[in-house]
DNA sequence: ATTTATACGCACCAAAAGGAGAGTGTAGGA
DNA sequence: TCCTACACTCTCCTTTTGGTGCGTATAAAT
């Protein structure tokens, strides 16, 4: 979320008004790669390579923070399958290996910014949403058209 | 992923080369945050409402496409919380209730087309990225450094 | 009198996600 | 000689997720 500067391709796209060409394969592909890659973990490792460039196993477990092996292996796994980041093993004793995003990786990276700055942009309206909703739970009275 | 344009504060936000003055308990804020709207159905609800402004309970769930009840009353329902959608109930039989996104839901959703843009441009090279994945994988030989 | 439409809530169950901890191989240091 | 570092893998176990089907209220239509 920190470097990145918008994908000069998706900006490019965003002017035109809508292609509404949607072939219902490309279309279901595209949802597929969306759950794929709309994951927490995913997330949070591009995160981190992104602000790091290059991590070692360890490294990128600590800065991601709260991630078991489990998941950093079988997530950073599955994103080298994805072609979003690379895998480079030094064959050395004690291993060493490390993890840097591919081109591929890094737009990703560029497209999920404007995610992270919402997030960090309007967390506060959030929050007072949460509260406001809880209130008017409370109150047991929900939004309710009065025609 | 449609018709959606680029929120002017998170353009903004870009041009600065980075804050780097993060409050950790903003940081973890925001982690949450991305890990809750980081779902599958929330994106596909999202870009659903985005493109059809208002949809009632069942439309809503025709649109998205393969969702159970349970999982669009749920999702939808946090989504209410999270200020993200309105709910609205029409008092009349059989009940009417429809969906809308909020302000802060559009943004969301603008911060998201950069995401659905990308799958869409890049979904061949993931592809192609799997394809070499699975030979190399095949070949027993991971990428190595050879010095 | 029976059916239909709508937006759910609830209970039950199967499947998947994910955490904890132990095991592995081996060079170099104590 | 034993321990440590590193990047895992494997097994067990708990938690979460998510699907299915049933129930509900009630006015209007058949």
């Amino acid at each position: 979320m920190r470097k990145a500067l918008p994908d000069p391709r998706i900006e490019a796209r965003r002017q035109q008004p809508a292609p509404e060409t949607v072939d219902p394969a490309i279309e279901a592909l595209v949802h597929d790669i969306i759950g794929k890659v709309a994951d927490k973990w995913t997330m949070l490792i591009l995160e981190a390579l992104q602000e790091h460039g290059t991590l070692r196993f360890t490294q990128l477990g600590k800065v991601v923070g709260g991630i078991s092996q489990k998941m950093l292996t079988q997530t950073v796994r599955q994103m080298e399958k994805d072609g979003l980041v690379r895998r480079t093993v030094h064959p050395v004793i004690p291993p060493h290996v490390d993890y840097t995003l591919t081109p591929l990786g890094e737009s990703l990276g560029a497209a999920f910014c404007g995610v992270w700055i919402w997030a960090e942009t309007h967390h506060a309206e959030i929050r007072q949403a949460r509260a406001s909703f809880a209130e008017r739970e409370a109150a047991t009275s929900r939004i309710t058209a009065k025609d």
